[in-house]
DNA sequence: TCTTAATGTTACAGAAATATTACAAATTAA
DNA sequence: TTAATTTGTAATATTTCTGTAACATTAAGA
């Protein structure tokens, strides 16, 4: 279950960019263009996260900070803050008054995106869930489980590394060294051919009765997801 | 066990939005939309705690109270006053006939939740329980207990920190560190391999008999409650 | 088809991580 | 105060994981 955002921000453009991503991700967001209104709603909206603009027409981000923070039910509802660029003297007022990230304008909403989950995990870890996704093929970062086709999967340490790197590049052969590189801690001395017993281990571990193969080899490449 | 709430208030919509809401938190809740009525039908119902909308058609809030407060069984019957903003003598009024807390209308349900569960605090702390559930897991924080399956089981005081902090997340792998910056108090030098000999104290604890082990070891990751 | 280089498979010993136990010091209760 | 409980650590036992070497199989070009 993906959380409730709300944005107060006064660039209608802006708001439909962000709202419409968003929403395409999952979230269920809330927004308006100006801050007394939107504190109004936005309390009963009761989101788990709140995109400020600093600048806005009537109320200042630092008020709307601090009458959030007054109010015992969202004292903690975790702020990102929108500056635009050079507002240097902004952030700082603006993390003083307890906001909880800051993005400044223009951004990409790939940033974006990836700022709330950030703050969204640390804060609300229920609503994002962090998992990565192939076919029939899930790993959830946070509880470390593996599924097939919705069955769990046992796997050690290493495999789970392994899977977790191929699943963030699904499709893109990776030679030995690289895989050594980015999965092995730095420093270790391994054979690469080391890596051909792991991936027969995640081969044998991922691969359940009457499905497909998913891990492909490719001859004096090195390996993939498919 | 929830306690029993009844709403005297004559806008449907809000009755029901509410109604909606606390029973889903596991209140029994009753309602009336008009006061005579209300009073009579309250007396009946027997509730922990009434909400009061403080201008109805027939009866004036201050007439309701008065009413209750002069009848023995319900003198001490907790009463949250519902008001339209800008009513701000009547708050006082209110107050002044033994109302114990108000709302501003609109308000948010968690404002209103948040308010119910205090004021029961206060008066009858037996009917808002505050508690962690998992499965069959159960950890009252006001009452510092712990159920597995109904039976009361004995930890020491680490132990149920320990618990308290897996319950918040459950299914979340943490690993020995993030276990210790939590649960153990700031500053204090613990070896990380304690950790292992409190998860075999509590795991000792809550497995009984016949039912499944609820922490698991991720290796190389950490613990968490299945 | 033969050759060869690359990959697959297996077994195993050592390493690493976790589980368990016992105990002494510290804290709390009686 | 004494007794009881709780805590942290170290020592030991157990489990699981890792890397490698040896051998098997496969693919592709000559």
């Amino acid at each position: 279950m993906k959380g409730k955002i709300f944005i107060i921000e006064d660039e209608a453009s802006i708001v439909q960019l962000i709202q419409h991503n968003l929403e395409k991700e999952g979230f269920v967001v809330s927004s308006s263009l100006n801050g007394n209104e939107g504190l109004k709603e936005l309390k009963k909206f009761e989101p788990n996260l709140l995109l400020l603009d600093w600048m806005l027409p009537d109320l200042s981000g630092i008020d709307i900070c601090k009458n959030i923070r007054r109010d015992s039910n969202f004292k903690s509802l975790p702020i990102i803050m929108l500056t635009a660029k050079g507002e240097e003297e902004d952030k700082i007022k603006g993390l003083e008054s307890g906001v909880d990230d800051y993005v400044t304008k223009p951004f990409s909403f790939n940033e974006l995106s990836a700022r709330i989950k950030a703050v969204l995990r640390r804060s609300d870890p229920k609503v994002v869930a962090n998992e990565l996704i192939f076919e029939d093929l899930k790993l959830d970062r946070t509880e470390k489980r593996v599924f097939r086709s919705d069955k769990e999967i046992q796997l050690g340490p290493t495999e789970f590394r392994l899977l977790e790197f191929f699943l963030t590049n699904p499709k893109r052969v990776y030679s030995r060294d690289q895989i050594l590189e980015t999965v092995w801690p730095n420093n270790v001395n391994v054979e690469s051919r080391t890596i051909d017993v792991h991936i027969r281990r995640l081969r044998q571990s991922i691969n359940i009765e009457g499905k497909k193969e998913l891990i492909r080899t490719v001859r004096a490449a090195g390996y993939s997801l498919i």
